[in-house]
DNA sequence: CGCCGCTATTCTCTCAGGGAATAGTGGCCG
DNA sequence: CGGCCACTATTCCCTGAGAGAATAGCGGCG
């Protein structure tokens, strides 16, 4: 089960609803998640309803094409359920590309190149953070946008923190990496 | 280009090596990265030698089955270098499951399984963070390890400032979800 | 009347992720 | 000395994610 599934699932708990609506209410519920395009809407709810966690509950026409509309099922709240009670394993491997990145540059290219690409990096990430604080504050921010914002700006603050304790530490890595 | 190709590329800057060694070369350089299977480095080296960024650079057969040496070509080094080049986007979208449970919780069940489901994330937050600081001042850690592990915390870190404010907001979240 | 834009869905293609299957070689143990 | 296990090395298969293009009906507008 992936996350965009359980999303869905957790969405029609509203209430049987169409793949077009779902996808406007995942825009409108997480405006700053990943996006979801309309063809994997349509697929996951394909296998959502192959595996029984949502059902077809009728068909309608009203001024437009047909649309079907689906509803989640008791295995479906189950599920949801199950998904809601576990916790997320807490970061069990770094994913990160700036790991693989400043290693890759060492081993490739040497220590100035990774000192060159952490300090691009870190210029980067300090220009995004201003513009999510900017954003954060601006007036009309909803409180789903400021606490998205926030996510985003904790973790541009620990990347920033990385950078700066790894540039300290690009020469003594290269050495261990040769 | 996925991450996997190139950090593939930059460890055949070392030199021709076959499928069964880069992933052990992977493994050793990136321990804590996302694993790669070795069903994945053939398919992607394929992909490479494919559009031209590496090159079969014979086979030979030392007391085994038959392997295949790649090296890196000149598109591949030209690949690389503008992937060193380019700093990752700052976190564009967050694409984090613990908004979207908080989010989700709240729709489909209210405040108190969101403030359950952040309660019970922070408690596992923060016994993996006390993991990742023992296993970074653990004897024999080396200096990549430490950054990983240090990479992992920040974000851990980030993680639960994160938890603890949303925490403080979930009511007034609720209020503005229904 | 023809075209644009919106709703709604379907289709297609490639890649990622994972696991199992195959196959050869060397060493160990009974 | 025969069988079995471990290791090296690769291939194959299947599901699902991701992204976009294609289709199709309907309303409005110039």
């Amino acid at each position: 089960m992936s996350l965009a599934a359980n999303v869905l699932l957790g969405l029609l708990t509203t209430g049987p609803q169409h793949g077009y609506e779902l996808k406007r209410a995942y825009d409108a519920r997480l405006p700053r998640a990943r996006p979801l395009a309309f063809g994997q809407v349509y697929g996951t709810l394909g296998r959502l309803q192959r595996d029984g966690l949502v059902a077809e509950a009728g068909r309608d026409r009203e001024g437009g094409p047909d649309r079907t509309l689906f509803d989640i099922t008791d295995a479906g709240r189950a599920v949801l359920g199950d998904w809601l009670d576990t916790v997320e394993p807490p970061a069990p491997h770094v994913s990160s590309a700036l790991l693989a990145k400043v290693v890759v540059a060492l081993i490739a290219d040497g220590d100035e190149r990774a000192r060159g690409y952490l300090t691009a990096q870190r210029a980067a990430h300090t220009a995004r953070l201003r513009e999510l604080t900017a954003l954060k504050t601006a007036p009309g921010a909803s409180l789903g946008d400021v606490i998205a914002a926030d996510l985003a700006i904790v973790h541009l603050d620990a990347d920033l923190r990385w950078l700066r304790t790894t540039l300290d530490r690009v020469a003594e890595l290269h050495r261990e990496v040769r």
